[in-house]
DNA sequence: CTGTTAGCGCATTCAC
DNA sequence: GTGAATGCGCTAACAG
């Protein structure tokens, strides 16, 4: 069943039925109504491959994600699917699972369905793969590390901003001996964070203790390995603030092993604010960094490049602010540590 | 950059390209090492959209599941993707949010992309929505529910077995008051649970008290509202288990608030073994249903469909086994439950 | 405002 | 074993 099946039965020509369907306002009510009616009883759906073809849009666009599998990316799924369903577009998802001939694949494969965008939220992962997508100026659009160039937009993420509250919260709750585990620093966006960690521990005129940062690798196994060695140092921190969630909840899992009661012994920060974050025990008091509003900007930034029409400029600059959310996972600093 | 472009550069015919391409033996090597070398300095890939069209074949599977932030999906989600990698397709992956209306546009996004097959990952709900599909011969399978038809195939899961194992712990620990949460008993998944456990709990000889089986949702949310219905029972149950583990984490993060400590005085039994449940304080007990398995059982049931050559028949039936896993959630029962 | 026609990029006949 | 020609289903240009 195609167009012409159409035409014939509304005993119009293709091309009114194409333009009936494609609700091009010239056309007669009158036949318009004829080729709708056909079509409903025929249920005729028109075919995006054929329509790609002759327009050379495909309505689709790529979303690369580092795992789906982290709980951080489902929401972001979920919001850019949100934005694709009302935009008539459709998503082309694949995961690197930090594998980078995982990536290139990727690259591949939204390269073949002609993507026309992609989205890259691996937080400063490989991003040389990309080439030749920049090649082909098909327009991206990435977390903090996107380089000035036409067709590439860019999220820049206050990190700053939340962290810095966090580390005063902190501070208010009398806490001295303040660890951080990082993500993995070949990560852009994980240096970043621990950066702004030990910007903002300066800043209310405490050093951070080198042997208090450890790397981690934004899991929870690697937050559970983390508080390990935290745990085995003469002087164990009281207050530890992780680059994501998943590692906070890895270390309150480890705390639980070693019976240390959170918040009453050990206070616990994360980073992200996945929806978990509220439901895990005791509620985990984070740092926002909205998944809705990230998978939003990104979405329309791809748009707004598409529907363009001078593509000659760069790409535009979003930004995106942090946030610290208070909730039971931190508490004023232990006796033995006060003054 | 297309076809004609290598063709000419090859100095080739488009057709011996085309054959190059898609490694028809028949061609002479000479030829084709020429063709690959230009294919491979320009950096050409052939467009997907053409090739479905002439060919028919899209190398598409739809994928329907009722919300990718439950945390059960994104371990499927990344299965079918890694089957879907390994088998050159791409993934229509659509979330319908527990919303008829959007149910029902995926059916459409699908049909219009015309994909070759479609998984039904949600448990039951509004498979009548998907009569456009069958209607066009589409591939299909679902879990539990399928109809026995051409093209369609089913996953029927055994939850008893997991169940049962679950109920005969909690009995041997000498459990008596034992109470069921349910999911949303318009679930078909959901209901044969329910009645699972009721059996499960027969079969020891005690009798399920109406009072202590509860609907919820499937949600964390749920899981809450229930435990605090269960709370206020003049008489406790002393062990809980619940339809999923989102809904055992909610009755957790509940009991958490009721200061009633996790096994001591109240044992918690999830169902599917999500992978965060081992993550959980304490982490809870569940029984397995595997993800990924189901994920690579339902690719490949679509997959066998459709390079199947006898169409007529039925599609084909698979099942998949559950299992309880034990961790931290349960303990003997309470003292002053005892005989 | 409507119909005829060409062609999007490719796979696949069919002659050679 | 190769190439020229046809058509997949649709939109867009053009003529009427």
């Amino acid at each position: 069943m195609d167009i012409r099946e159409i035409a014939k039965r509304a005993k119009v020509s293709t091309a009114t039925v194409s333009r009936a369907i494609n609700r091009i306002p010239t056309v007669d009510p009158q036949l318009a109504k004829r080729v709708w009616k056909v079509v409903e009883e025929l249920g005729y759906y028109p075919n995006t491959q054929a329509r790609a073809l002759v327009s050379g849009k495909t309505r689709i666009f790529g979303l690369i994600v580092s795992e789906i599998t982290n709980p951080f990316f489902p929401e972001i799924v979920q919001s850019f699917e949100d934005m694709a369903v009302q935009n008539n577009y459709e998503i082309l998802l694949t995961s690197t699972v930090h594998d980078p001939k995982r990536m290139e694949l990727s690259v591949r494969r939204m390269i073949e369905r002609r993507v026309e965008g992609v989205a890259v939220l691996t937080f400063g992962m490989e991003e040389s793969l990309l080439e030749d997508l920049r090649f082909r100026k098909v327009p991206l659009v990435f977390v903090d590390v996107g380089p000035p160039l036409p067709h590439v937009s860019n999220i820049r993420i206050n990190y700053q901003r939340g962290i810095r509250q966090a580390v005063q919260h902190l501070a208010a709750l009398r806490h001295e001996r303040l660890a951080f585990i990082t993500g993995p620093l070949n990560l852009k966006s994980a240096k970043v964070r621990k950066e702004a960690f030990e910007e903002s521990v300066r800043e209310i005129g405490t050093r951070v203790d080198p042997e208090y940062v450890i790397e981690g690798d934004h899991t929870m196994e690697g937050g559970m390995m983390a508080f390990k060695r935290l745990a085995s140092l003469p002087s164990r921190p009281t207050a530890i603030m992780c680059s994501n969630d998943l590692t906070a909840i890895g270390v309150m899992r480890e705390a639980y092993d070693y019976g240390i009661p959170i918040p009453q012994e050990l206070s616990v920060v994360g980073f992200d604010d996945v929806r978990l974050a509220q439901f895990i025990i005791p509620p985990l008091t984070t740092v926002q960094m909205s998944q809705t509003e990230l998978a939003k900007l990104a979405f329309r930034a791809l748009l707004q490049e598409v529907e363009r029409d001078v593509p000659t400029t760069n790409g535009t600059e979003y930004t995106l602010n942090t946030d610290l959310v208070l909730r039971k996972s931190t508490a004023l600093a232990p006796r033995q540590s006060h003054r």
